[in-house]
DNA sequence: GTCCTTTATGCCGAAATGGCATAAAGCGCC
DNA sequence: GGCGCTTTATGCCATTTCGGCATAAAGGAC
């Protein structure tokens, strides 16, 4: 089916003759005739009567008029949801991040971005480690959050958007000190039984190459990816959990302190990815921008639990 | 927008390559590369990124592809629904009848109609007198119902389709009585105050006729459009009404006797007609059959007033 | 480096489209 | 009954569009 013929025999339908439907859509009266000869003979069927020389609309093309109404109408709409796209501010903006960066972050800077890029629609993955850079290489999804070092140095595959510091922490039940003035040398850690994230997560990756630097063998007597387990385990006197900053603590009866090397704090930084190849959008790159901002206003909440443990200390 | 780059565009997002969709649609893949560029020329926008020689969809493209599915679901649907109207039992089947004739007939055969004929759409309008043949001129209706004696014997523009016969009634206050064994000669109707319809009517006219042929003058106190107007002053002793026998009448209170010419009903076919110059369907036909039966089911009903006056007679 | 898959482009023949001219069919008016 | 007008359908033709063939170009896998 054309819909140029559809257009002829609804203006057709609409107006009554031929010929002025041809004044209409400015095409010879020949021309439209022959079309809607090609409409009715493709459909089997005739559309009109004619009657004497005169055009009347038969039933069965009284019931198809509607039809081809709504048909040209949602063309239209293409047309204009087309233009809107146009614009650059509508797409699909597929994130992979991991469950904690979904609640800290991403929760709540999506009230404010959904207001600013109404056309945008944003789809969250649940990704942890290196799932989220596989996920950029098949195409998956647009961005992927992961920490700077995910990222093999000599790999130029992705585009890294930072958004701020993340620090290595250690929680631990509020008891003898843990640390002093809220940070303990990661070298310090080595009696302690320490509560883990897998070998997945960046972070658990960069606390083994500093404790490798330090020259001890860390005492990790349980791994996990859920670190709210681990918090949880941690209050129960069952171990010190080893944590990223980033993670949004709850819970008040922990001891919470920064592992530091050499006496500066371990970080790391917080980066979205993206597939170098995939042209870049504007609503994604807002997107970003966002998140570095949550992430930095996020930043003196690290700072606030020093003063909450000052009392327990 | 032509459908066939949308069916294009849909089908190579779906097969991933522009020459799987060439296989599938059986068209070269030169050919396609050129739809597929000609709609990204049209709308104005990449549909596509092109990665090396492979095609990525883009997040536009990715918005606009489910509006094109269903745009294209539509047209098929269309070509679906044309195929259901090419078996000939579908269509819209508009009826210009007068009120009570929708209520004591076609409410009534509406329901079997519609499960013979899930297909066709009936739609009524209300017409009294000879609005209906201008309707049926102009094209407005397909079916006009009237009385066999609304179209002048030599106006030969409408087809016609006998129901059943429809006789002349009087309805009066019960009281002393109106007419002999439920019939009343026409010229004793001469002493009464009389209620009657509109001259629009054709009953009226076929009643002035007779009185006519029998020699007096009607007493005509009060006219009107509204039949069960006329019956409510008959039960306020205001006059007896002249009515059809086509009128379902649901008082109680009334007298109601046939009225009679020289011994004989005084009786007018009650028919639908059509406009000859316009091709009769099935469905059309169906309905008008499936009038005349409940018509001729209604007739027992003429006779049971007279049992129902026999009491206070 | 070779082979394979894929897309984009040049070129060309076939098909489709639309415009012009005009015959045919009614209708209204005189 | 003839004329003028409006409208549709058809013949003919020029132009445009479309799709197929050939092939260059770009990566990816081995």
């Amino acid at each position: 089916m054309e819909l140029r013929h559809t257009r002829t025999f609804v203006t057709v339908a609409e107006l009554g003759t031929i010929s002025k439907a041809a004044l209409h859509l400015r095409i010879a009266q020949p021309a439209l005739s022959r079309q809607i000869a090609d409409l009715e003979r493709e459909l089997g069927l005739r559309l009109f009567d004619r009657v004497g020389r005169r055009l009347r609309l038969t039933g069965e093309g009284e019931q198809l008029l509607n039809d081809c109404r709504i048909l040209l109408n949602y063309a239209s709409a293409v047309g204009d949801r087309a233009q809107l796209l146009r614009h650059g501010d509508t797409g699909v903006l597929k994130v992979a991040a991991s469950p904690q960066f979904i609640e800290a972050t991403i929760s709540n800077v999506l009230p404010r971005y959904t207001r600013n890029y109404p056309n945008v629609q944003v789809k969250l993955f649940e990704a942890v480690g290196l799932e989220n850079l596989a996920m950029l290489e098949r195409g998956e999804v647009h961005l992927g959050q992961n920490l700077s070092h995910a990222v093999e140095p000599n790999d130029h595959r992705f585009a890294s958007y930072p958004l701020g510091p993340v620090e290595l922490l250690a929680a631990g039940h509020p008891g003898p000190n843990l640390g002093q003035r809220g940070k303990i040398e990661i070298s310090s850690l080595a009696p302690y039984p320490l509560l883990a994230l897998d070998a997945v997560f960046s972070v658990r990756r960069t606390f083994d190459a500093a404790c490798r630097l330090a020259g001890f063998k860390p005492n990790v007597i349980f791994e996990s990816r859920a670190p709210n387990l681990l918090l949880a385990l941690a209050s129960a006197r069952h171990g010190v959990a080893i944590i990223p900053s980033s993670l949004q603590i709850h819970r008040r009866d922990l001891q919470i302190v920064r592992v530091t090397y050499r006496g500066r704090p371990i970080r790391e930084m917080l980066t979205v990815l993206s597939d170098k190849r995939r042209p870049s959008t504007r609503y994604a790159e807002a997107f970003c921008e966002m998140c570095a901002e949550q992430v930095r206003k996020a930043l003196p909440g690290t700072r606030s639990f020093e003063s909450r443990r000052g009392r327990t200390g």
